[in-house]
DNA sequence: CAAAAAAGTTAGTATGTACTAAAATCGAAC
DNA sequence: GTTCGATTTTAGTACATACTAACTTTTTTG
């Protein structure tokens, strides 16, 4: 079907992850639910904003998705934007997963801080064979979610897609648990974490104030103010209007399924 | 004094290591000694034999060898050979470092075999920062000796670069202590491992069969055949006439000095 | 020591990835 | 529905790294 990509670089590796990421982040809104691997249904990502995301000059975005294009990554359709095929999308998820299982040992083994560790991952997830990520994840238990609380996908390519609310978007009265956030931002994590906000804690929003002002929260029985530029960063699950009956999300990593890899 | 490499590409780290290498390899017999920071004193490394190590032509390798004398990490001398310069030899250091403290840390902490280890550590050592490395040696108690006995340079580049003889080199009814092997053939590191040698065996040859016959040995109580080609491969320290009164070498990973880094 | 062999370098080319400048296309606003 | 601003692509360039072919220098050898 497609050619197998014998070996990527590290610069074609930051694209996928990046048309991953962007597409993901545009998507159609609360469509892609449950664990499916739901067939490639992300919105296409424009040069420009890839060539933002990655630091690029949008003329050297163009060549580059030409060149994956030929490799069977990407379907580009000329002014309107690049997705992934099922292939650029599994290495995609390769990617992601082992940044995430690097993360969640570093975190767990080495004693890292969990604001520190990104870079590190986004050096190190180009270089790992699978069987090392496998080693580490199986030392972990398998994690399901890495230490922001975002999901692994599974060596074969599974993951957790469901679209999350944001703590932003919660209005005064609604209370929700914090499922993950963003690891970009080292200073913003430790501003999160400075606050209580880790995933699995419960918030509730007290009150909120017009023009973009401070967000009033309960975390724990903490009371904490926060910037809604911060807020809008964070993921939660909605506790006032209680889940319906799927499966559950996980809260943190390190948890031991019954099963692995 | 030399300009600061501002950051390397992982092909000119590969010269830098294959430098040293070669350099250290066919350096003046039985010189360096101790653990001294020996000033840049290996023999100059020709053209051709880099392009051999490196599976490169050795045109690639003349043009890439300008670069890097550009940068300030060689020196080479027209048609004479090239050497490192002290910055280049740092960097060199520092890659052996990772790469042997890498291969510690994946065997002693992630399971892996020792004859698995090396094209694993081959590719993170151009990835993980100096922090990381400091944290894995710290963590299996900063070591001296990879799982093969090579040495660990320090963080500050200090490095035992005391020359070995070969098992090879024995004669009928010499004794030795195994301190070290190469961990560059996984075949030969299983077969090594096969006859029980590894880095503190004790081997007395038995006797030597002319003509590159094999060699018979006795090692713990075992007695064994093996083809000079592998004792070539293997470094002793010669038990019959027993070292004269200098620190001792390491024999294994894993040990526990009381101080660190 | 001269000729042959080996070792090393230069010349010219290809590929991947980036850049800037200029041209093409799309979508939105009048 | 034409025009204008934003988006995207093409054209031309640069650098790192590799290649082969041809040339130069050093070493070996008869």
């Amino acid at each position: 079907m497609t050619r197998s990509p014998s070996r990527l670089t590290v610069e074609a590796e930051d694209y996928l992850k990046a048309i991953y990421e962007l597409g993901r982040r545009n998507g159609t809104a609360g469509a892609a639910r449950g664990a499916a691997t739901s067939s490639v249904g992300d919105t296409p990502v424009g040069t420009t904003a890839l060539a933002h995301t990655l630091g690029i000059a949008a003329a050297s975005v163009s060549g580059m998705l030409q060149r994956l294009a030929r490799q069977g990554l990407v379907k580009t359709a000329r002014y309107r934007g690049t997705r992934l095929t099922p292939a650029g999308r599994t290495a995609a998820l390769q990617l992601i997963r082992r940044h995430r299982v690097i993360e969640s040992y570093l975190v767990t083994r080495l004693g890292y801080d969990w604001d520190d560790v990104h870079d590190e991952a986004e050096r190190l997830e180009h270089a790992v064979s699978p069987d090392l990520i496998d080693r580490m994840a199986r030392d972990l238990g398998n994690p399901t979610a890495d230490p922001h609380g975002a999901p692994i996908p599974t060596a074969d390519g599974e993951v957790d897609e469901r679209r999350l609310g944001s703590l932003a978007a919660l209005g005064a009265g609604d209370s929700a648990r914090v499922l993950r956030m963003s690891d970009r931002d080292a200073g913003l994590l430790r501003y999160l974490a400075d606050r209580g906000i880790r995933p699995g804690a419960r918030v509730r929003v007290e009150s909120r104030e017009a023009f973009d002002g401070p967000i009033v929260l309960t975390v724990g029985r903490e009371r904490q103010t926060m910037s809604p530029a911060a807020a809008a960063q964070v993921w939660v699950e909605d506790a006032t209007h209680a889940p319906r009956g799927r499966d559950k999300r996980p809260g943190g990593a390190g948890r031991k399924p019954p099963t692995r890899s």
